[in-house]
DNA sequence: TAACTATACTTCTATATAGAACTAAAGATG
DNA sequence: CATCTTTAGTTCTATATAGAAGTATAGTTA
């Protein structure tokens, strides 16, 4: 009977899911977790079943939640580290979109530039980790990665060994550093490839280029990775419904 | 007490929901129309008002209705005829984010490239309406849109007035032609401008250009218009949230 | 063993009811 | 006339209840 706090007069269901969204930011529930029953969980917060379920409804709307008929409601586990790819026609030579490999090239501390600090949230003086990733399709290289992460958050990634760091790295924050991405801002350009780029991307120098930058950030919106990435202009393709 | 019809063993809701979407596709309730009351569509249509509740919900998360506490529920009038201007960083001197002008440079009968006639379903040797326009903020050019619309339907848009056609088509289409466009797929790309292009934009020739072909559906999924729609690309700006 | 059955869980659908919160317009008051 | 009050409409919140429908597992049967 955890009485709702956050006693503003915003309504119940709110409060509730504000309640239940903690759970998942404090991690007390986990991504793949089962939730305790919408039924328990109107006794344990002392209301009525619809109440929670409206509460449950809203949080899956967000995507923290997914629930299943019969089965429960579970904590989602997110899955967007290959997204990039949606804005590329880039696939394997049989057609099928797999998860491209990827090779790291640097992987190192240091100090972050000013907006990456800021986008970061690193104070003046802190540290980043800073890694390059190259990422290949059938051994061509696509799409050259320039990576930042907060030191204080990440440390332990410097640790892992490079063969056990696979093509998605989002897995490995989670595992490693208890650090789970939600969800991540994207910003798409089009610029001329520097000669070190075109060089990695083996395109003419001043080939166009489109520039993806990404912010993504954890349940509470805190920032756990800055990306750069670049890829030739000529694969772009991206496709969305509007309304 | 009109029954609710579509009798397979959907749930009674999505029943509701698909009953009330056709009101709206047959134009029965025309944008910015009030709908009856929660309690009288219940009574109309012989469910309980949460039942109701929950169809009108769902066709609020679909962006066909819009409802407003103590006012009531109404057709959502769609506005997203400027929405092009999302992918790119153009706006007025003074900063505001206006509707750029527009001239239009030809609007003829024409007979439909393949791609597009099949986008649009016109049956072959069926007729089709041809227009380039050109958008410029403060005086400067910075989209070419290339359009094609199906006769059949919007024959009556050749006798409109020049005069009469503002920046925004959309509307020109509801009211001319009783057809509203309630949603679209957009598909990006980068190319290099071929010449006419060029001179039309006033970029030199092979400048990289962002491609944007668009293709309007009406709220039953009728194609309604083929849009291609080319910008410089240094000047092209996309961003997005994902989950 | 293999296939069916019963059972105990879950979420989903549908109903009914009561009052809060908000909006718009008619009516009363100064 | 201007301002406040009432009133009738709307959506929104919250509760309670009953059963349908889907899932997983333990138990039974052939």
């Amino acid at each position: 009977m955890s009485a709702l706090s956050g006693d503003t007069r915003l309504p119940r269901y709110q409060r509730l899911a504000e309640a239940l969204r903690q759970e998942v930011v404090e991690r007390r529930w986990k991504p793949g977790d089962r939730l305790p029953s919408e039924n328990d969980i109107a006794a344990l917060y002392g209301v009525a079943t619809g109440t929670a379920r409206q509460a449950l409804v809203q949080l899956v709307k967000e995507g923290l939640l997914k629930r299943e008929h019969g089965r429960g409601t579970f904590v989602r586990r997110p899955n967007f580290d290959q997204s990039l790819f949606r804005f590329f026609r880039f696939w394997a030579k049989d057609g099928v979109r797999s998860v491209p490999e990827s090779r790291i090239l640097r992987r190192v501390m240091a100090a972050p530039p000013g907006h990456v600090a800021r986008s970061l949230r690193i104070e003046d003086g802190g540290g980043a980790i800073n890694m390059s990733r190259l990422r290949l399709i059938d051994g061509e290289p696509v799409v050259a990665e320039e990576i930042w992460l907060p030191l204080d958050l990440m440390e332990k990634f410097l640790d892992v060994a490079e063969a056990d760091i696979g093509p998605l790295l989002y897995p490995v924050y989670d595992e490693v550093c208890g650090q789970t991405v939600a969800r991540a801002e994207e910003s798409l350009t089009v610029e001329s490839s520097a000669p070190e780029t075109a060089r990695l991307l083996r395109l003419e120098a001043g080939a166009p280029i489109i520039v993806i930058d990404r912010l993504a950030r954890g349940y509470d919106d805190t920032p756990l990775e800055w990306r750069r990435s670049r890829g030739a202009a000529d694969r772009f393709h991206y496709h969305t419904e509007i309304r």
